[in-house]
DNA sequence: CACTTCATATAGCGTTGCTATAGGTGCTAG
DNA sequence: CTAGCACCTATAGCAACGCTATATGAAGTG
């Protein structure tokens, strides 16, 4: 169970870290577990290391280069904002795959203490939206766009990985995402309020309802189910 | 330095268990420390809250009291997405003035343990959200728009706290929040080649009129269709 | 008074991150 | 070849941690 010992010890403890880091199942691991895993004892840790959070960091740099690595895979498509919506599927996916080694990287927030890992991301960020921004795709300054979407990035991933498995639902990542880049898009046409009718009720919202279900040919209920929907409907507009 | 004498020492422990946090510059907080603090010894402080993480739950639920209480303080406007920004920025101010209370509360996430204090806001949110989903102001059904708003809200949070303060900028809350209402509001009219305007009126009224039903407990219906009539509207709305 | 129940204290277990000290190893200089 | 010098690693152990088995006191009840 334990490492290569032709390898250095260096090596070794990072490889031990990262292992543990990734297979520990949120509780914290121990320098004990990762020298023994590696084969060494605690001096070696901190003589190469300083500290239990240098090795860590250490762990963190090279799962940095794997999460940059990762940005940068895909070429260019040419659509700069599309590019940045990879950025972010890219980010979610590098938290839910290895949600220990993101937990170190991004939550482990401390006051004033602010991580560069924090400064890293958002650089590559803002460099894809200065495309954009060159394109006249986007309609706030590239570096507080990247700020503002790297932030609930981290917030959708972090609500992700807490929440349990079987009902993470990705849709709260793809809905956040879109939304951020929607609202600093240029594309969006503005104004056009299709009904502000206000004061609705349920009334008022059954025969806006109503009337553009019949409109539209919506085909997500059955005809028997329409039918059946569109009396219920009828009821309560036609009630109070 | 010790805490009064009179008071019972489930109280000392809460209040000394509150002093220290928010007084710790974000190093960690020992037993030790609070039972000292409180004038009692480890055993009481297992006996009342059953390990270290019992107790900060109970600080934390008297802090989101306090975070609660600064939700609701504020009279409904009549303009629910403006109270929605009211309590984006109650969140904000709640996170920058008790840092640490909040880093316990939404900062010390652990993979598939959702705290609980997160259901409670998202809730909270979704309340606000579901009287401008009757208004027919957003486009996306309450719940969704409410983890998808919290979960920015908690990002951008977390990035300021981790922000020095000299340079700590506001904007990015006000940015961040405006986007994510302005994207989920119908006030806007949204891209143009995603949408089928039709379609999309049918989604907004079905968004709406489900949101009114729950609300008003309307008895035009038996239960029995009622809860037909809310799983097909989940479907409408729940499409395009 | 006897008895139960709740609340607190004494003392200590096992584990944590970390280190003072010393010893071994490989290199270069004389 | 050997002496000296960095560099690296191990032995052993400290102080602090969360937590608990056990015992003692106080308060209420028959």
């Amino acid at each position: 169970m334990s490492f290569d010992d032709q390898l250095p010890p260096k090596t070794r403890l990072l490889r031990a870290a990262a292992e543990l880091l990734a297979n520990s199942d949120g509780s914290p691991v121990s320098t004990r577990q990762i020298t023994k895993l590696a084969g060494v004892t605690a001096p070696t840790l901190y003589h190469h290391f300083g500290d239990k959070e240098g090795l860590f960091d250490a762990v963190v740099a090279a799962g940095f280069e794997e999460y940059v690595a990762g940005e940068r895979d895909f070429a260019p498509s040419g659509e700069p904002l599309e590019d940045v919506r990879r950025m972010w599927d890219n980010h979610v996916r590098f938290g839910l795959t290895q949600p220990h080694l993101y937990l170190v990287m991004f939550g482990n927030i401390r006051p004033e203490s602010r991580p560069a890992i924090v400064a890293d991301a958002e650089s590559l960020l803002e460099e894809m939206l200065s495309k954009a921004a060159i394109a006249g795709q986007i309609n706030v300054p590239p570096r507080e766009a990247a700020r503002s979407i790297l932030a609930a990035n981290v917030g959708v991933t972090l609500m992700l990985i807490a929440e349990p498995l079987e009902d993470r639902n990705l849709e709260l990542s793809t809905m956040t995402r879109d939304s951020m880049i929607f609202a600093v898009s240029t594309e969006t046409a503005r104004g056009a309020a299709a009904d502000d009718s206000g004061k609705s009720s349920v009334v008022v919202a059954a025969i806006a309802l109503n009337a553009a279900l019949q409109a539209s040919h919506s085909d997500q209920l059955s005809s028997s189910e329409l039918k059946l929907f569109l009396e219920w409907l009828h009821r309560i507009s036609s009630s109070s």
